[in-house]
DNA sequence: CGTAGTTTTGAGAGGCGTCAAGGAGCGTGG
DNA sequence: CCACGCTCCTTGACGCCTCTCAAAACTACG
């Protein structure tokens, strides 16, 4: 991040607090006051929005190293749910510290600004895929956006392991998990991915890049 | 916002710098360097994300008082395109001053966090729409949303005029422009809202909530 | 080894997209 | 002032993709 020694020691004592979450359990749900936000050590988190009568969206997956809580700035409580979908341990850090520290270290408060413009960019690129793709884009875009990340964290490029069932996956992809499960038998038998279960071995990556973007090549 | 009169004398100079942008016309463009946020003075924008095959989504509406731009913040590249849909007029906000002031008067600062984690919380609704509802349900939460954001305006909370075509509405809404228009019409038949071309009177607006919400009263 | 949760697969229905044609509104120029 | 063309909007017919409902298989876990 480019910080130096004084500065890192002073964003240490920010972050000293951890928490472990266990699996199945809330970070944070909706309508708790907002304290801190979270950058997550390890584990596998979702998050969710739920509306009044029911339905439910997941808007996003985090993994080792991404930033959870930014919901909650805004007005003052979170605004959606937090649920680790494996044990998991978190660092906190409380906004009020950050925003001090922010004050203090021009590099901190870019970098603040960077992650949560990163975050509605991100969710930019989701509105794309939800209003614009068909089932089998989603699914694809979905598999190389994970593997891209899970590789950025030092794991295989063309293997990996969901950490989410085929309804959150389609919760998050605004299909249902019927469709999921087809789309992955689908590639399954085009030859592009093998499936077992949770574990995914991608086998032709530039498959699934022809499938997200069709007609790249014009 | 709660500044004092030398926060204010300084924030004005912030956004001493106007900028004009004729309808049709863009305030800036995907991959356009970053220098500043812009608060739309008067006027109506859309921002629009574009894949490489062409086809582009309608990330947002923006209207008077709302802040234009965070999505260049994280790679110092806009990431989406600004249109203005009539002739319009946007203060601008070099960033490096915004984040200097910032670290100044904790006010502002605090004040910048909320705009960001609006505009992510308001993503993330977006996502719930795309993801989880049906046509006339996305067409519904669109005509509310717009015109509760035109009533904190000083506008009439029944009636308003569409900045939009119907193909800039479904792009928004992740439909195409022959559902929206037949929703429309939908509507209209029910007796719910009149419409004439650009013209839209909601005659229920009970109606309205009643088809995004249909279960609320459980 | 039984049970609950998850996943797969099938059959049928329906909502929305696609294609196509016609109509309305608006700006421009004769 | 009116005609013309352009853009935008509406409506119909048809087909496909995805949802819904249902049942069975598989896995994990106690």
């Amino acid at each position: 991040m480019g910080l130096n020694p004084e500065e890192m020691g002073k964003l240490d004592t920010v972050i000293s607090t951890r928490r472990r979450i266990k699996r199945g359990t809330a970070l944070f749900n909706t309508g708790d006051k907002f304290t801190s936000l979270y950058a997550v050590r390890s584990g596998f988190f979702k998050t969710c929005v739920t509306t009044a009568d029911g339905r439910d969206q997941v808007t996003g997956f985090q993994m080792t190293g991404e930033i959870i809580g930014m919901d909650g700035i805004v007005s003052d409580r979170h605004s959606c749910d937090a649920i680790a979908l494996e044990d998991a341990e978190v660092c906190v850090m409380p906004f009020d510290q950050v925003e001090e520290l922010s004050r203090e270290f021009t590099t901190l408060q870019h970098h603040v600004h960077k992650i949560m413009s990163r975050e509605i960019v991100r969710d930019h690129s989701v509105m794309l895929l939800l209003g614009s793709m068909r089932a089998e884009e989603r699914l694809a875009a979905f598999l190389l956006n994970l593997v891209q990340r899970l590789h950025a964290r030092g794991f295989s490029q063309s293997e990996l392991i969901l950490r989410m069932t085929r309804e959150e996956i389609g919760s998050y992809l605004g299909m249902k998990l019927e469709t999921v499960s087809r789309t992955f038998s689908k590639f399954v038998e085009e030859g592009t991915i093998e499936v077992k279960q949770r574990y995914v071995h991608i086998k032709n990556t530039d498959a699934l890049k022809q499938i997200v973007n069709p007609q790249s090549c014009r």
